[in-house]
DNA sequence: GCCGTTTTCGGCCCGACTGTTTTCAGTCG
């Protein structure tokens, strides 16, 4: 039996917390679920080892009743709590909760007054009539189902953050320049650069919430307004993204954008902290709770976010930490590290030219790169298994490398171009270039680019033969997923991390806005076992190579500092870092 | 169902908006 992942065991958890909020169960107990969920997403260890030491409860959320449904289904894949409560609900009724609006108690409703047991049928039950006619619905609630569930079969799903930015960027300015705002940000998923986001939250500090509020929803990025109130809007943009306006005054300002920001277990944290110092916090503000646990200290004044994490005894933690993945315990320790900034690269190393499947010359893409102000770039065109991509063969390649030395003779030292490949491992794990051809050029990026349907087990062993090879230097977009599009093969990303620490193997952080991979979650691990990133935009033409942003959120995400991202280091001293694992 | 710096019982984060109500329930974030 292949061995339960903890992806599976979070999602009956979830699935176990939604049926008993059909079932109209004790709320507490239904977030226990919930809590337990999160507890195991963000458990660092082995499942199988702690069932095996019977140590499951001591995980964060878990207790003793929820200890042992994860140990049985560790140990058989299966649930029978969870499979007896699976007979009571036919199985369309969980899509109903993709629809805005429709939350357990209505779900229920529709379902045992209408027997109405999937998302077509409440689509029919809207349309004649039946649905206005239960109690606590009405024409109006009809009309909004019917339209969620246009707008959910328009809009499913997500956005990629790279998709959104521009969105984000044009509305912040726009609001900004209005006179009467006084401080104004983008919160919520963006702000923590999460890689996709479900929508925008705009926060406003203002003494004219009406007219800031009026502003927002006739934009013209707006499609149709959905809710539009005195201090809360919500709109459609024409891009397809669901947009919130939130309306605070300034003395608010701090804790709104706090607590909009998130994430949601992060504030949990935060209020947490409060209460134990006898203050209550929410979105307004930070003041004495009306029933203290502990004899309150004065509330301080907060002007700014930092003073309010001072006030909780916390050192400032940036939005992209916030996250509960172990930031408090770095904040109240003084660990918390010093984030990479954009500023801080110095280059790149995976990009195209038209030699491949770029659509910028060789020459184009070196210019583009020293006007964003980098000190070299290295060309990693695809390799000759890549033929969709046109990759180049040994002579070709070759051909290129001598175009390469001839531009940097041009620059005179002022700027250098790296001679690399972007070579495919093949599906046994060898490589699409002979040591012969990889020795000539300055480094090597290492990709899978076809059979993705391999065993994990067996994709793994896979790129780690790829990463043994001392002229790999760096492993290219480690899981191939494409955002909102396709999963990532099966891979063990552990086992991945653990070979690059063992060979001195560089891993990518591809900052194309489609991949963002590998992704934020492993990269306090790979820095911890002393694994180097390199930010790599993977760019196609000149005006991808600012896709290096969204790496740098990834890589802030991921707990990363200048010191842990190779192309943070200036020319003259990357050399070295290239040929490292030649020379070990 | 979980949890513990006045606890092994009695709490568990909290406010805005909408629609259907006439004082509030449901949903969302």
């Amino acid at each position: 039996m292949a061995e339960v992942t903890k992806e599976q065991v979070v999602e009956i958890l979830e699935h176990i917390a939604t049926m008993l909020e059909l079932k109209g169960e004790n709320i507490f107990k239904i977030r226990a679920y919930h809590n337990a969920a999160r507890g195991i997403e963000t458990f660092s260890g082995s499942l199988s080892q702690v069932v095996g030491e019977g140590k499951v409860g001591e995980i964060d959320g878990v207790g003793k009743g929820i200890a042992d449904r994860i140990t049985e289904i560790v140990l058989t894949g299966n649930s029978s709590y969870y499979n007896i409560l699976k007979t009571e609900f036919p199985p369309g009724i969980f899509a109903m909760f993709d629809i805005v609006g429709m939350g357990p108690k209505k779900i229920k409703a529709v379902w045992e007054q209408l027997n109405i047991t999937s998302v077509p049928e409440l689509e029919a039950g809207c349309r004649d009539g039946r649905v206005a006619g239960l109690k606590g619905f009405g024409e109006k609630t009809a009309a909004n189902i019917l339209k969620a569930i246009d707008d959910a079969k328009k809009h499913a799903g997500r956005f990629r953050f790279g998709d959104v930015a521009s969105d984000a960027g044009a509305m912040l300015e726009d609001l900004r320049s209005l006179p009467e705002v006084i401080r104004v940000e983008a919160c919520g998923s963006f702000r923590r650069k999460r890689e996709t986001c479900g929508d925008l939250d705009f926060l406003v500090s203002t003494k004219s919430p009406e007219s800031v509020s009026e502003f927002f929803v006739k934009h013209e990025m707006v499609e149709n307004v959905m809710a539009h109130g005195a201090t809360k809007s919500s709109v459609r943009l024409k891009s397809g993204i669901q947009a919130d306006l939130r309306v605070v005054t300034d003395d608010q300002f701090s804790f709104a954008l706090n607590y909009f920001t998130g994430s949601k277990e992060h504030n949990i944290v935060m209020r947490q902290r409060a209460l134990a110092r006898g203050w209550t916090l929410n979105e307004y503000r930070l003041g004495l709770d009306e029933k203290p646990r502990v004899t309150p200290e004065p509330v301080p004044e907060i002007r700014e976010e930092k003073d309010l994490y001072r006030a909780l005894d916390l050192d400032y933690i940036e939005p992209e930490l916030r996250e509960n993945f172990g930031e408090f315990k770095a904040a109240e320790e003084h660990t918390l590290p010093r984030l990479i900034e954009l500023e801080n690269l110095r280059g790149c190393f995976h990009n195209h030219t038209t030699a491949s499947d770029g659509r910028s010359s060789l020459r184009e893409m070196a210019e583009a790169a020293q006007e964003i102000g980098m000190q070299y770039l290295g060309i990693a065109d695809h390799s000759k298994a890549s033929f969709q991509a046109h990759g180049l063969d040994e002579k070709r390649l070759l051909a290129q490398l001598e175009e390469i030395r001839a531009l940097n003779a041009e620059y005179k030292g002022e700027f250098r171009i790296f001679a690399g490949s972007e070579v495919d491992i093949h599906k046994d794990g060898t490589l699409d270039f002979s040591d012969e051809i990889m020795s000539q050029l300055d480094y090597v990026v290492a990709s899978v680019h076809a059979s993705f349907q391999l065993p994990e087990a067996e994709m793994t062993d896979r790129i780690i033969r790829a990463m043994e090879n001392k002229y790999v230097t760096m492993l290219g977009h480690l899981t191939g997923r494409l955002l909102l599009q396709r999963d990532g093969y099966s891979v063990d990303v552990g086992a991945i991390i653990d070979a690059a620490a063992a060979t001195g193997t560089i891993i990518e952080l591809n900052a194309n806005p489609r991949r963002l991979d590998m992704d934020w979650r492993h990269w306090a691990a790979a820095k911890a076992k002393g694994v180097k990133c390199a930010i790599n935009p993977d760019a196609h033409h000149t005006a991808q190579l600012g896709f290096v942003s969204f790496g740098i959120g990834v890589a802030r995400k991921g707990w990363l500092t200048r010191e842990d991202v190779v192309n943070c280091l200036p020319l003259g001293k990357i050399e070295q870092v290239l040929s490292a694992k030649r020379e070990r």
